[in-house]
DNA sequence: GGGAGAATTGCTG
DNA sequence: TTCCACAGCAATTCTCCC
């Protein structure tokens, strides 16, 4: 169809499914004679009116809105601009074609519709048959047949059906997926034994050694190893060939099922194959880039990046012009890229939608423990942990607090994550997830500068010498020398980042696989433990309980709240020298702080509590120091503070998407600069 | 005001 | 009735300190 006729068929109000893209998309293969039209027109009568609709409704107008905003800037361009920024673009282009590296062959390997392909093997009776892969909810792979119906991965499972009402459902099982990946990887391994693994059915190899070593072409390689992977597993796979792995990974899909495409190691070849070659086809480039950009330039190929490398350059940061102007040139990584170390570690849970707050705990203490477990098992602590959630609405939100020490129990997790969701009650949530990233790092210097603190951090704990001092919350100072000693420091060295594609590889991570498994061993001792001991908080915290202190006039009781700050039990004694503050501290009419006088409702527990722990340490703190004429105008600072967080309240409900918030531009390119 | 670090969001596979 | 889980990264904005 010409584009003139495409796009005002696409504007017709009388087919709204016209542009409703969520879900299907021309790039998957297997799916070239779908009846397009049909499948949109089903996927979005089954989605209209429902909160994921509305939420890709909203997605949208934010990025339409986005386009607009861009166009506005590039109008504004000068001529003086435009040139200034094509002298630009063009050094640029130059500088970008002189790391060409033209030397190397590279070979993407793709399993055909791995998992189905997997189920296939086990049940040859699914042979033929319309099968998916997934449930209700969400399918992960379709087989071909099921993709002539227009089915495929990401879909959810009822579409799916309503697409092809004789789709079979299979269960995921990733322990058989695992097992015939390993299968794979002992045939890549034969032609790289430095083979990257992208994910369980996908690898790149780099085959230069191995051509010159047999004297072998790339194609020739390439046929040779589909052929023993087939022998081997009973799976087809595709490959592509090509000077780098950019390149390769498209390649892989043109001649998919079972087929492969080789790019020879020559510049014509590549400025030819990427001239014409859509921009969706390369790694990086999603549903969102591919509209900013034909939206804002009407840069559908690649080729055309390099004929708007000025507007790009003008627009775009210079990591995400950078990128386009690779694509352009054809240009992707041909190194090999060392091993590098997880940066995060994460869980999340979907579940019904509701408010139940007793639920969302369970679903906390769950998370909390599954990620204490996970990390354990890779012998990993970290600082910052980052608490998920995606609303009703499929609004996601995320709320993350950086320690000055690592945790890794469970008990930190929870007592961290806890004080993260209950900022952010009530909600109505369908999804909560735990990441803990900043791996076993520490950062004593900053954390114990008693300069800076932050609102959450005037809390006092004794030490072995019963000495009473001033720690933050979220630190562990008396013991952080011994953590920090506790790690080989080897094992956790940071390694050289490298690009995407290639950290995808680590994520599939294998026990068996010496490029990407973890001995255990090598981080000597139970790190877990220690820290788990290290990190005891101040106040106990009971399993499901959320510890918080009542600051109630002469009677200082320890006392434990469900995330409603309702009490539910009493515990702990509390050290001597917390409770027994010189001057009585309480809350006038129970709503106003008697030192400061700052109100605060009895219902605001934890702000309380906070606000109790600020005062009691600036006076231990000033007994300590023996200064007791120093003036802290507590109000001041707990006013500033108080400020400060009340912002940041109202950052968040800004932050929300139904309140029009303005997403970056750039953050709709955040990932493109990682691919070549 | 500038720099550093943290928090937050979004894109992508 | 029903739209995943996970990880990496870029960019922006905010906060705090000097």
């Amino acid at each position: 169809m010409e584009e003139s006729e495409k796009s005002s068929t696409e504007n017709d109000p009388a087919r709204p499914w016209q542009s409703y893209n969520t879900v299907y998309t021309i790039a998957k293969a297997g799916m070239e004679g779908v009846d397009k039209e049909k499948v949109q027109r089903i996927v979005y009568e089954m989605s209209k009116g429902s909160k994921y609709f509305e939420n890709e409704e909203k997605k949208e107008v934010y990025m339409k809105q986005k386009i607009e905003s861009m166009r506005a800037q590039l109008a504004k361009l000068t001529a003086v601009d435009i040139s200034r920024y094509q002298k630009f673009a063009d050094k640029r282009i130059v500088e970008l074609e002189a790391t060409r590296d033209l030397s190397r062959i590279w070979l993407h390997v793709d399993m055909d519709a791995f998992y189905a392909a997997v189920e296939t093997l086990s049940d040859p009776s699914l042979k033929g048959k319309p099968m998916a892969v997934g449930s209700m909810s969400m399918i992960s792979t379709a087989n071909y047949e099921a993709r002539k119906f227009g089915v495929r991965a990401a879909m959810p499972g009822f579409i799916a059906r309503k697409l092809c009402p004789k789709l079979i459902f299979v269960p995921t099982d990733f322990k058989k997926y695992t097992y015939y990946s390993d299968l794979t990887r002992q045939v890549f391994q034969r032609y790289d034994p430095n083979f990257l693994a992208a994910s369980l059915d996908e690898a790149y190899l780099d085959i230069t050694n191995f051509c010159n070593e047999k004297g072998m072409t790339g194609a020739e390689v390439a046929e040779e190893l589909r052929e023993s992977v087939h022998k081997e597993t009973g799976l087809t796979c595709s490959a592509g060939v090509a000077p780098n792995r950019l390149l390769a990974k498209v390649c892989s899909d043109i001649n998919k099922p079972n087929g492969q495409f080789v790019l020879p190691n020559e510049r014509m070849a590549v400025m030819t194959f990427i001239s014409s070659l859509p921009i969706r086809k390369i790694g990086g480039i999603g549903k969102v880039t591919e509209n900013i950009l034909k939206g804002i330039f009407g840069i559908t190929t690649c080729e055309e990046m390099l004929q708007k490398s000025n507007f790009i350059c003008a627009l775009f940061s210079r990591t995400s012009a950078d990128f386009f102007l690779s694509v352009g040139l054809g240009l992707g990584r041909t190194d090999t890229p060392q091993v590098t170390q997880r940066k995060s570690m994460s869980n999340e849970r979907t579940f019904s939608p509701t408010d139940d707050e007793a639920l969302f705990l369970q679903k906390l203490v769950d998370l909390s423990e599954n990620l204490a477990s996970d990390l354990k098992k890779e012998g990993l602590c970290g600082r910052t942990l980052t608490l998920k959630l995606k609303t009703s609405c499929f609004e996601v939100r995320t709320r993350a607090v950086t320690l000055p020490d690592n945790i890794c129990s469970s008990e930190d997790i929870l007592k961290h994550a806890t004080k993260l969701l209950k900022a952010e009650l009530p909600a109505s949530l369908r999804l909560m997830g735990l990441r803990m990233s900043h791996f076993n790092e520490s950062k004593k210097g900053v954390a114990s500068d008693p300069k800076q603190r932050t609102l959450s951090n005037f809390i006092v704990t004794e030490d072995a010498s019963g000495r009473v001092s001033e720690s933050n919350i979220y630190d562990d100072n008396t013991l952080s020398i011994d953590r920090e000693t506790s790690f080989s420091s080897d094992a956790h060295a940071p390694c050289e980042s490298f690009d995407f594609m290639d950290t995808h590889q680590m994520l599939d991570v294998d026990p068996t696989d010496k490029r990407h498994g973890r001995d255990e061993a090598e981080t000597g001792v139970d790190n877990h433990d220690v820290v788990r001991d290290a990190a005891n908080p101040p106040y106990p915290i009971g399993a499901g309980e959320v510890v918080v202190r009542d600051s109630s006039p002469g009677l200082l009781e320890e006392t434990s709240l469900d995330l409603l700050g309702r009490v539910v039990s009493c515990t702990d004694e509390e050290p001597a020298s917390l409770l027994n503050p010189k001057e009585p501290f309480f809350w006038l009419n129970d709503y106003q702080c008697s030192v400061c006088g700052i109100e605060l409702p009895p219902s605001f527990v934890e702000e309380r509590q906070e606000h109790f722990d600020f005062h009691l340490a600036e006076r231990l703190q000033d007994e300590e120091s023996n200064n007791l004429n120093r003036v802290l105008k507590p109000k001041q600072r707990f006013t500033h503070k108080d400020q400060v967080s009340e912002s940041r309240q109202r950052k968040k409900q800004k932050a929300s998407p139904s309140d029009g918030k303005h997403i970056p531009i750039d953050m709709f390119f955040a990932k493109t600069s990682q691919n070549f």
